[in-house]
DNA sequence: TTTT
DNA sequence: TTTT
């Protein structure tokens, strides 16, 4: 009956943005959380915690966000449930962020400038408004909107197609 | 950088507790977390979330919570990985408990009248002062102390025999 | 860029309810929450901490909390200031909850048997439906809809005639 | 039964460091925590929240922290009461920090370089180990410890001489 | 001005 | 494998 998380790390990678069938954008990326006290072995250690977002929030982090971008995230800790290619259950625990917050000021963290707050997007993009949008556009082969990302199947560079509306929050 | 979970729920099931071969408790249990809103079909949804929590606390989880129990969990989200039985990697993500709340007044959820802020515990337990004096207990067949969890092996109940003392917090 | 906060305590009294000029309900309640540990002489301190919630949840907190009640709270820390009769400044810093969680299950804290989960409200009430339908109801004197509350000027029986639409969240 | 705050913002000013009667560094700074909407006018609005920490961490505030730096806060909301110049009960909440974390990479939003994560302190000072080290302090005119702000009488410089050991945590 |  |  409650359930908030906050978080404040670092992308291990590249967020990865995607579409759902009927045209709703949904972010996902993986912080870096370094612990706050040192293992037995004397090592500081950290956790990767696997987020989603969706909507606008999520075009923003596809556009503002990379490898190493220091990002602060608020949301709940949401778990699923699908069917492995092996056709055994799988279980997941990650952090459904509601909002994230770019920390990286000017292009402290950036190898090329870009990124952070006052910075235009990696890319211009067409801007999520809420609707449905996405679906008039022609899923693949075009030259803009989500294209640098979309066109190739948004489901096919990866093993994970157990993202589906129905895991829209809201 | 920063790591922080809030959660009220209800327990799954009685909490595990076991102890690290150097005597430390532990105590896991999975807190059911109903959503704010409802899904596509209406239905109010929960998550289901792992917990885990060290030394004293684990000792109260297991005294004063069973299935059913409401309770609040402040901590951290954690990740882990260990090997499977099938030989491959599997990742773990789970909320380290820092301090767990009773939230269940008198005997309210209780169906025999026990649990709660004021009431013993279900059993009474050699207490865990903060050292490895738990090491001084025979591992086994023994009838006090964590008997009816511990006179069998710690470890043997369950298939997951990835919790070792690496995994102890501070 | 980032501000959560969770609590969970007991109201110190019954929460009170107003209505801004244009018509949106406001209600605000004090939190006991006992601190975690015990101060120099041995005695567990409380902090009572502030809270406002709007809108909706504004009228579930009035119809469902009372003295006493165990409540939850989701939201942010907010500051404010307005002149204090005495002509200089007050600043006041207190909770904006954003969700508001009740914790008591059926009648567990309540002295008359009312408020919990599944009971009926206090007293029935129209609803606030995100509207400014509050407008249309006569600002005083009628026997219906906040009548307990409102059939006095909202503003009137308490020193701080400093909530105002210029405070409305979102 | 529960309170955790998490806030990340900016210093107002540098942040002041104080030393109680028996020898415990305590530091108080603001965080301007600006909101994520807009209010009537249109305009982003900030939250001025105060935030006290004990102990180490009050060290590192003061040495890596200055006004303007990014910081973010883990702990808790307090509230107090001290008795005013004017003879009035003055109720203050504000967050204990538990911990604190330096968002400010590099020299990012220094004037001069200084602050961050991998730069020296502003200035060399004796740390705090736990005890009451500081008590073998002479109280003022020493060149070296504490010296810029303690120099002069702790408490002298502003109004609020309410901070005591009582005020102490854990 | 504080709650169980 | 899930709680009220």
């Amino acid at each position: 009956m409650m359930n908030r998380v906050v978080l404040v790390g670092r992308l291990t990678k590249d967020p990865e943005l995607r579409i759902t069938p009927s045209g709703v954008p949904v972010a996902s990326f993986t912080l870096a959380v370094s612990r706050p006290f040192s293992n037995q072995q004397g090592e500081r250690e950290a956790d990767f915690i696997n987020c989603v977002v969706w909507r606008k929030p999520a075009e923003n982090v596809a556009n503002y966000l990379k490898k190493g971008s220091l990002a602060g995230v608020d949301g709940r800790v949401q778990t699923r449930t699908y069917d492995g290619q092996d056709g055994k259950r799988v279980y997941v625990t990650e952090v459904l962020a509601e909002s994230v917050q770019f920390l990286e000021p000017r292009s402290a963290s950036g190898d090329r400038g870009e990124g952070g707050y006052n910075n235009p997007p990696r890319e211009q993009k067409a801007s999520y408004s809420g609707g449905n949008n996405y679906q008039n556009q022609p899923p693949r082969s075009n030259n803009q909107g989500y294209s640098t990302d979309l066109d190739k199947d948004p489901f096919a560079n990866s093993g994970q197609i157990d993202i589906s509306d129905d895991d829209l929050p809201f």
